[in-house]
RNA sequence: GGCGCGGUAGCCAAGUGGUAAGGCAGAGGUCUGCAAAACCUUUAUUCACCGGUUCAAAUCCGGUCCGCGCCUCCA
C-alpha cells in the first residue's frame, strides 16, 4: 500500500518513494537546551514519533537522526548567568529532555548528535562553501553565506529575498554582511561569548545555528536523503538555510519530503516560551493526567492541524482511552471456548486492520485511524452482548490491537497488580455481597475507588481495574 | 503588505464529487441489590457566508467575512 505524504516542498500529498527501497532516512530537528522543552515542543517530536512508527508499521527500516542543539545565544546566555560551563549547564536539559521521551512513550532515534561533537564537519562545511564562493568573511571575524549566489534561495518557504521585510533585530554584525538577509555560519568570538569558542582554521568562534543541521544529516544520512521535519516555523529561516547550505556546497538536492507539524495553541495563541504561555510536561502530570492521556492527546489530531491543548480536550482523550482498556479487559475474559461469530469476526478484524493502515498512509491521518478502532470496537460489543464471541476470536481482537499499539504507544506495558491487602478486601466484599450485606459492600467499594481502584460486578463476578 | 493553514454538533475531530466517521459531554431507557461497564434511543435536514459548475458539492471554481501562523529566537 502506498504511503503519501505532503511534502511543503511542492505543497502538495505525494507518493513515498525512499531512496533506498526499504530504507527511511529521517532527520528532524531537535531541541535546544537551554531551558525545559514545554508541551508544544514535544508536539513536535510526538508527531515524528507517529512518522517513524508508521513507517516501521508499513515493514521500513527507519534511520533517524535528531540533533541536540547544545550551543546558541541561549545556552551560552545560560551556563553564564549561572557560572557554570557550557557542557554542564546543557547536560542537565538533555538528561530532562531524554527523561521526557520515555515518559511519553517516543521511540528513540538512532542518534542523537550534539552540535558541540561535530565541530570539524561544520567547519569542513563552511571551507567548501567559501572555497565556492558561497561564503565569505566580514570585518567582524564571522563567516556568512552569501544568499544572492544561491539562485533558488526561497523555494521552500516561497518566499522572495527582496520581498523580506527588513529584520528588527539588526545588531552591529549586521554592518559586516553585504546583505542583511545574509545569515551566519561562523559566528566570530566576542566577549559575549565568554570561555566559549573553538579555534579553528575559520578561526576563533563558534558555529551559527543552521550549519549544525547540514553538517550532522549529511554526516549520518549521506547528502541526499529522505525525509526533514520540524516545527512549520522552522520553515523559514531554518529549514531555508540549511537547503541553501547543503546543496551550495553538494550541488545536489539535498531531501526529498519536507514535513512540516502545526503548533500547539493554548488558548487560541501557540504555545511558546516568548509568550510566556507554556506548560511543562511537568506541570501538566502534576495536575492528575497520565502520560498516556497526554500522548493520547498530542497524538490524536492531526499533525497539520494547529491543536488546541485544553483541560477538558485531556479529560476527553482519558475517557477515550478508557473505553479503549476497558474493552480490552472485556476481551480478556472471554474464556469461551465455542462461538458462533465466525466470518463476522475475522472480516471485521481484517477490514479495520486495512482501514486503519489506509489513514496512516494518508499522510498520517492519526484521527481517521483512531475512528476505525472505535468504531470494532462498538461492534464486537454488539457481538460479544449476544454471547457469541469465543475466545480464539477475542484473541484474535486483541492481537489486532497489538499491532496497532506499535502505532498508537497507549497500551500499558505490563499487567497491573494489586496488593494482598487489597485483594484481601476485595474477597471480603465478595463475602459481603453473598449475604446481602449491602452497606459493607457499599463502604468496600467506596474505600477502593478512594484508592483509585474501580469494582465492577459483572456475570463472572467482581472485576477492578485502576483509574 | 507578501506567503501559508484553517472555519464541520455543547467541546474535540475525520471526511477532496454520491447524500455527514469516531471520541468527550448531555438527556431518556435496558441490565444491576445499588453502581460501574456495555447496549439502545436521542443531540448537524446540514458543513462560516454569497454566487457558480454538475444529474449530484462539506468536498470543485470565484468572491466575502472571521481566526491562526511565518516573514531572520522559536517545534
Amino acid at each position: 500500500m502506498a504511503i503519501h505524504f505532503y511534502n511543503t516542498f511542492s505543497k502538495m500529498k505525494e507518493e513515498f518513494k525512499p531512496i533506498e527501497p526499504g530504507i527511511a532516512r529521517i532527520y528532524t530537528c531537535g531541541p535546544t537546551v537551554y531551558d525545559y522543552a514545554h508541551l508544544g515542543n514535544y508536539r513536535a517530536y510526538m508527531f515524528e514519533d507517529l512518522l517513524r512508527r508508521v513507517l516501521k508499521f508499513n515493514g521500513l527500516k527507519v534511520i533517524q537522526v535528531m540533533n541536540i542543539t547544545d550551543i546558541d545565544d541561549k545556552t551560552i546566555k545560560g551556563s553564564k548567568d549561572r557560572g557554570i560551563p557550557l557542557s554542564e549547564y546543557t547536560a542537565r536539559y538533555i538528561k530532562a529532555f531524554f527523561a521526557d521521551l520515555k515518559t511519553l512513550g517516543i521511540e528513540k532515534a538512532e542518534v542523537y548528535p550534539k552540535a558541540t561533537d561535530h565541530i570539524p564537519e561544520m567547519v569542513s562545511l563552511v571551507k567548501t562553501l567559501m572555497d565556492k564562493g558561497y561564503a565569505y568573511q566580514g570585518e567582524d571575524g564571522s563567516i556568512y553565506f552569501r544568499i544572492a549566489k544561491f539562485e533558488p534561495y526561497g523555494k521552500l518557504s516561497g518566499k522572495k529575498i527582496n520581498e523580506l521585510k527588513c529584520g528588527y533585530r539588526i545588531s552591529s554584525d549586521d554592518y559586516s554582511k553585504e546583505e542583511a538577509s545574509d545569515f551566519a555560519l561562523w559566528k566570530g568570538w566576542t566577549p559575549q561569548d565568554g570561555n566559549v569558542f573553538w579555534e579553528t582554521e575559520l578561526g576563533k568562534g563558534r558555529p551559527g545555528w543552521h550549519i549544525e543541521c547540514s553538517a550532522m544529516s549529511m554526516k549520518y544520512l549521506g547528502s541526499h536523503f529522505d525525509i526533514h521535519c520540524g516545527g512549520i516555523d522552522n520553515i523559514f529561516p531554518h529549514h531555508e538555510n540549511e537547503i541553501a547550505q547543503s546543496e551550495a556546497a553538494t550541488g545536489q538536492k539535498f531531501v526529498n519530503y519536507w514535513l512540516h507539524c502545526a503548533h500547539l495553541m493554548v488558548e487560541g495563541e501557540k504555545m511558546s516560551k516568548s509568550l510566556g504561555n507554556f506548560w511543562t510536561l511537568r506541570e501538566v502530570l502534576d495536575k492528575g493526567y497520565d502520560p498516556r492521556t497526554i500522548r493520547f492527546t498530542l497524538l490524536s489530531t492531526h499533525y497539520r492541524q494547529p491543536l488546541n491543548f485544553t483541560l477538558e480536550g485531556a479529560h476527553a482523550s482519558k475517557e477515550s482511552l478508557n473505553r479503549l482498556y476497558d474493552f480490552i479487559n472485556m476481551l480478556q475474559r472471554v474464556k469461551k471456548p465455542e462461538g458462533k461469530s465466525g466470518e463476522t469476526i475475522n472480516a471485521l478484524v481484517e477490514n479495520t486492520r486495512e482501514k486503519f493502515k489506509e489513514n496512516l498512509n494518508n499522510d498520517l491521518n492519526i484521527s481517521g485511524a483512531i475512528g476505525t478502532i472505535f468504531e470494532m470496537i462498538k461492534q464486537v460489543y454488539l457481538i460479544s452482548k449476544k454471547n457469541e464471541l469465543n475466545q480464539a476470536e477475542a484473541q484474535l481482537i486483541l492481537d489486532l490491537i497489538g499491532e496497532m499499539d506499535t502505532v498508537l504507544g497507549v497500551l500499558p506495558s505490563k499487567e497491573e497488580t494489586l496488593s494482598q491487602e487489597v485483594l484481601t478486601r476485595i474477597k471480603l466484599r465478595e463475602e459481603a455481597r453473598q449475604s446481602k450485606d449491602w452497606a459493607l459492600a457499599d463502604q468496600i467499594r467506596d474505600e477502593l475507588l478512594e484508592m483509585g481502584i474501580v469494582l465492577e460486578d459483572t456475570r463472572e463476578g467482581t472485576i477492578w481495574k485502576k483509574r
